[in-house]
DNA sequence: TCTGGGGTCCTAGGACCC
DNA sequence: TCTGGGGTCCTAGGACCC
């Protein structure tokens, strides 16, 4: 068996944690940028609030509710996230963290020795109780199933266990279940699946659990199709992967807080970017051999498109030094940029990771990666940004020119304080 | 006027290798 | 005229997830 525990409105109820008078009000989260809607709370969703709507559209709406408006705060979210996630880690052999907001638990076994939903009812009183995040809690045979029954028991269906729990335990409560959930939010149906599902009068994942597999191959995306079926009829096709170092990219992208057309503020961002992501690796302890620089133009402003402009670099060896990336961006980025554009987005992703401290390996050209005083120097460099601040120490490219703020910063209009993670911003406690 | 960021997996074709 | 079988790597794009 397999259990999810998925926080509700994870980003509005980390803010309710700390700010108790949001408690009742309907809350909102806004993307970077301020751009759109990420995260609502109950009150916000029951008043026809969307996600992923853009806030300029809403704002009317979240201003004649009197909505608490909140820019995300992830350093805020990362931490309560990690909290969550370390009570999980001693309640299951095995936890998956999926996302920042959830995690399936293998179960195997365990039905054997406990009652799983009184289990599980436990489990979610002790993460609000320790953590303040409230969280359900849905137990079935595949993770695909403990997704539904997550979702069904967010919509207040439970059986034992109390409210916020389901467990799918026989086969009539897994028909019981799959009659209840539209096609379009079984997990692994985008929008593009369920249009084709309903074009042929699919509408419920039962429904959908009863197609030929066949026609789920050839329309649903190969294997892909193949296991969502199968997962919904009961058999498991994917376990419970503890989160395994060997993560396959890793990207830092930024909207601009205005649109750019020159070059140097351009390179200014990448830069920008290229500095988080070697903080990244070095923290994770992993090299890149790819890197990738992109820059957008708006995909909204009507033709013409395309909006996106990628360059890909191969290194003649992985590394983390993010004076050697910033080159490598730099030579794409100039590949890339045309004048007169007016580009809304940057990123560098990178790709091709690998364990770092293998030692520089020499390629056919006598190539190497940076003289080996430069990882002494990254390391002082991630000494003096993690002690005085992020931005403390920066590559020059990375700067703005004097007396001048940089051209490519985000608005951020209402982020709350870093409560738990800033010694300046911690919360106070007046007796 | 204003539309996020960070991921995964899969497919498919071409170049190239033995 | 008849032209194998099994790989890897790269690029690009599609679909989906939170």
């Amino acid at each position: 068996m397999f259990g999810l525990v998925d926080c509700n409105n994870f980003y509005a109820s980390c803010e309710r944690v700390f700010r108790p008078e949001l408690e009742g009000r309907p809350v909102v989260v806004l993307s970077n940028n301020d751009g759109c809607v990420i995260a609502r709370s109950q009150e916000a969703k029951a008043l026809g609030l969307r996600m992923g709507e853009p806030y300029f559209k809403v704002r009317e709406l979240v201003e004649r509710h009197r909505m608490a408006v909140c820019s995300s705060n992830y350093e805020l979210y990362g931490d309560m996230s990690r909290r969550v996630m370390w009570y999980l880690s001693h309640v299951a052999p095995t936890v998956e963290v999926y996302s920042i907001d959830e995690a399936f638990l293998d179960l195997a076994g365990m039905d054997r020795w406990h009652d799983l939903a009184g289990w599980a009812g436990e489990v979610r009183g002790a993460v609000r109780q320790r953590t303040g995040i409230p969280v359900c809690v849905g137990v079935a045979p595949t993770k695909t199933l403990a997704k539904l029954a997550n979702r069904l028991a967010k919509q207040g269906a439970h059986t034992s266990g109390g409210p916020g729990v389901l467990v799918l335990s026989d086969e009539t409560e897994r028909r019981e279940a799959l009659a209840r959930v539209a096609v379009e939010d079984v997990w692994g149906v985008g929008y593009r699946s369920a249009a084709k599902l309903h074009e042929v009068g699919v509408r419920t994942a039962a429904q959908l659990a009863g197609v030929g597999d066949a026609w789920a191959r050839k329309h649903l995306g190969g294997v892909v199709g193949a296991r969502l079926l199968h997962e919904l009829r009961g058999f498991s096709c994917a376990g419970v992967v503890v989160e395994d170092e060997a993560r396959k990219s890793l990207a830092c992208t930024r909207s601009f807080g205005q649109p750019l057309t020159e070059l140097a503020d351009l390179a200014g961002a990448v830069a920008t970017h290229v500095t988080r992501a070697g903080e990244k690796l070095r923290r994770q302890g992993l090299s890149a051999r790819l890197l990738t620089v992109f820059v957008e133009t708006s995909k909204y402003a009507g033709p013409p498109p395309p909006y996106s402009f990628s360059a890909q670099l191969t290194l003649p060896v992985a590394t983390d030094d993010t004076l050697t990336l910033g080159q490598a961006a730099q030579r794409g980025l100039e590949r890339i940029w045309r004048p007169g554009r007016r580009y809304v987005k940057a990123g560098v992703v990178l790709d091709g990771l690998e364990r770092a401290g293998a030692g520089p390996q020499a390629t056919l050209f006598g190539d190497l990666g940076p003289p080996p005083e430069r990882a002494g120097l990254m390391r002082a460099l991630d000494a003096l940004n993690g002690r005085y601040g992020t931005g403390t120490v920066q590559v020059a490219a990375a700067m703005p020119p004097p007396g001048q703020p940089p051209a490519w910063v985000m608005r951020r209009g209402a982020k709350s304080p870093a409560f738990t993670t800033s010694w300046g911003e911690l919360w106070e406690v007046k007796c």
